[in-house]
DNA sequence: TTGCTCCTCACGTCACGTGAGGTGGC
DNA sequence: TTGCTCCTCACGTCACGTGAGGTGGC
């Protein structure tokens, strides 16, 4: 018989383990003085304790170790848990090297940058979304300003507030340009919106579903059109760095809109779709 | 100004997120109403999150974050604090690959046998030990049993019962052969012995120190000896399914000693040093 | 007898999630 | 007015670790 420190020294285990597993009926001590309370283990026990700490260390929760134990289960349930722990632990691995590039990129633009304040870049899950605007192609991007403002100012005197969400920019094409630029504009919507409606330009409003997006980098720019190109500079570099690619048009979200002389109130989120574009390799050591 | 609603929709982040970062103070709302309480965010201070939700996913904790988004910290700390957060991210890859190639080996086990009531290996750090006894070559291996009794009877009648720990056995010959055996027999000691002692066979016990071993697969065995091979098959096959090698005498720890006629309470623990042999890859997907 | 070991609470950890019970705002 | 949203506690989670305050055993 072995007091739980000299049993804790042989199974390399703490004694608050060993009494937590005591409390919580997963693994007791052969033997328990009723008036001392001292607790005296079997060296022929340790088999059943290493049993726990071989599940623990494939990751099973206690919970799911006292139910293998207690309940002698089936190979085939055990062969079940385990492949659903492998799978977790795919995942759990699969994240942790997503987070080793994230941290990587980061680094990099710490050691270059010396990480002045820039906006960071986050990632989201974009829903399918209702959209009522227009798509056109612009000889100057710079139009688009005007017809936001129309937009902001037509729109929501013609349609119930309650079906408008937020005023939105879509760029179609693939570089950054100026010229010849075929973007949409108009807001994401809460419900279905049938009338048509027309800016002073002649572009008509209909409604269309937004497809879904899986994975978007966003960023958030605060201020006018002048930091614009900052926040897409600063997106690029970390979709890059980070190993994704881009797969579609970029949102401009207008959280709040811009209106004249308040400019720089401007708050709009960039969502950008992109999907992981290498298989990306792990050096380990 | 958004309503927690609202914004949480926006940032894509749970209420009670929000109102746990308001509590402790990481990440507070422009404007709270005094009388409803209600908690105000205005679209201006997305960037803020973002910063925090950014360094949330590089895995740092919020009590880190707190630090780094009040203090305004240098752009070495950052960098140092990353640094370190690579490291552990590393580490704890490496874990997870391990974990897996365990949880892989396992489900093999259980296709295989149906994971008869066969024991555990679990893996162990050795510390560096005291040893008390004596080196030979032994022409049959079942000579041991006789010197483990006397060594059982006559050392704790000449030494100090508090210097003596276990008796153990080491296995010098690399395969598991019954003749021509290479074994140390003895008693792991607490503090150093000078006394010298003979066995009837004229074997000289005498002190020295056991190496420290970084990891041994350890397998505990209950009953008589002819539970050895099965224990060692066990632990062979799991060394390999895991990708270990073996890279040191085996060691013999009786928990519970042989006696005669009561040979099938024997406890001893297998403690066999090992190292990871190959580079393991990592095949994702 | 002294010092080591053991005991039982009770509370802390980390980042929230989940009600219960109640109120505000359009 | 109704129903949606918001509020504040308080407790739960998971697997222990860490005392405080007290006793047992050689």
């Amino acid at each position: 018989m072995f007091k739980i420190g000299e049993f804790s020294r042989v199974a390399q285990i703490a004694t608050s383990q060993l009494r937590y597993y005591d409390r919580i009926g997963l693994f007791q001590p052969g033997y328990t003085d009723e008036f001392t309370g001292y607790r005296y283990y079997q060296a022929a026990q340790l088999p059943d304790l290493n049993r726990i700490l071989a599940m623990k260390e494939l990751g099973l929760s206690l919970e799911q170790i006292q139910e293998l134990v207690q309940e002698d289960v089936s190979a085939e349930a055990l062969r079940g848990m385990l492949a659903l722990k492998k799978a977790q632990v795919r995942e759990e691995l699969h994240n942790q090297i997503t987070r080793l590039h994230h941290i990587e990129a980061r680094l990099q633009q710490v050691e270059q940058a010396g990480d002045t304040n820039q906006a960071d870049v986050v990632l989201k899950e974009l829903p399918s979304r209702l959209f009522y605007g227009f798509r056109a192609t612009l000889p100057d991007l710079r139009q688009v300003r005007g017809h936001l403002f129309e937009s902001h100012n037509l729109i929501p005197s013609r349609i119930s507030k309650k079906k408008l969400s937020y005023l939105t920019v879509m760029q179609h094409q693939d570089s950054f340009t100026m010229k010849d630029a075929d973007v949409e504009l108009g807001f994401l919507i809460n419900e279905q919106i049938n009338d048509s409606l027309q800016l002073s330009s002649g572009h008509e409003f209909t409604t269309r579903t937004l497809p879904s997006v899986e994975m978007a980098a966003c960023i958030v720019r605060v201020g006018g059109p002048d930091q614009s190109y900052g926040c897409y500079a600063n997106a690029g570099h970390w979709i890059e760095a980070n190993g994704y690619q881009i797969i579609g048009p970029a949102y401009e979200v207008f959280l709040v809109p811009p209106r004249p002389k308040r400019i720089s109130e401007t708050v709009c989120e960039i969502q950008i779709p992109v999907v992981l574009s290498q298989r990306r390799s792990l050096v380990l050591d």
